[in-house]
DNA sequence: TTCGACATGTAAGACGTTACATGATTAT
DNA sequence: ATAATCATGTAACGTCTTACATGTCGAA
């Protein structure tokens, strides 16, 4: 259920198209939520099937005509019902942990080369949610409310990369 | 296909029932990969019909004949092709993180309040692996193979959980 | 006699991934 | 010319979750 409370997030902060929610998706929201385009409009159709959203045609020239969807009231009564209900911390599927705990049956320098391009992948992140942190939240207490709960969000990611770095270059000393 | 995966590092590293590794799933493996008994069964039944692994029924009394699941040479092989072929980081999908993102709509005891839940979950889950780390890892140097591994994964789980911790600390705090 | 551990499964539905499909505009 | 961006979808397939289903044994 959370894809579709995922996006009345991201609409109720503001509305937009299904083609920039996608975009969202695939960068700030997705930082905590990732979805592919076909998950995102067939979501859309269901939520506003159940009038959570409405949709207002925008007819455009030059450029195929979009769809800008708002939250309905029900909408916001429904996330924030969700928002109230509480839930467990996400149980982890990660395969990088999978291969290492049968790490013993390859050999060394596979599982090595492995960490050192999840470790590049992990302080690219990084540097991305630094640069973010530095360009949008340099006063985090003077932000308007909604910007300083999306802070906390960034704050998680910039704490998860950072923690996957360390483990990565911990893990290959150890291994060397 | 992690979950087959999933279910060769562990079944390589001892054989076992359906029954058993579900019960590992559920503790050691689940720390890293989750899955319901409804998954494991029926992903068994693949493995066998794709040969990676074999079935040795164990006929018992007084309780259910049992099958006992050994990897094939095959399965190894499939396993350590997958092993090296390199994979992306696993992208993240966190309920509480929307939450917080949409968090100004809902009032900040509710907030608080599942932060709170949050925290002690992963203060207990730390505690467990914290345990473990002592009762079974207490000389990382001078393990076997296999368990050295498996130790990785396990400080892996305890930077995970410290995290989470600290974050919920941090992020309460803010908020009051 | 009731509950938890042992042991394995089916069925329906929700959710996610990959590939296919269309078609205009703008920049290189 | 070619590719990228804008914009929205369908279809097939694969995976995961939830509920249902069965039956024995040992302990409280």
């Amino acid at each position: 259920m959370a894809l579709a409370h995922a996006i009345l997030a991201s609409l109720v902060d503001s509305p937009c198209s299904g083609y920039d929610l996608a975009k969202r998706f695939d960068g700030s929201v997705g930082f905590f939520w990732s979805a592919s385009h076909q998950q995102i409009y067939r979501e859309l159709s269901k939520l506003e099937d159940n009038d959570w959203i409405t949709a207002e045609i925008i007819l455009q020239e030059g450029r195929p005509d979009k769809k800008l969807y708002r939250v309905t009231e029900s909408g916001q009564q429904q996330l924030n019902e969700w928002i109230a209900t509480p839930c467990e911390p996400t149980p982890i599927k990660d395969d990088l942990l999978v291969k290492l705990f049968a790490g013993y049956v390859a050999d060394r320098q596979t599982i090595l080369a492995e960490l050192e391009h999840h470790r590049k992948a992990h302080q690219e992140r990084l540097s991305t949610y630094k640069d973010l942190e530095q360009r949008c939240f340099q006063n985090p207490q003077q932000l308007p409310q909604a910007e300083k709960f999306q802070y906390l969000t960034l704050l998680n990611g910039i704490r998860y990369e950072t923690n996957w770095l360390v483990w990565c270059e911990e893990v290959t000393q150890l291994l060397n």
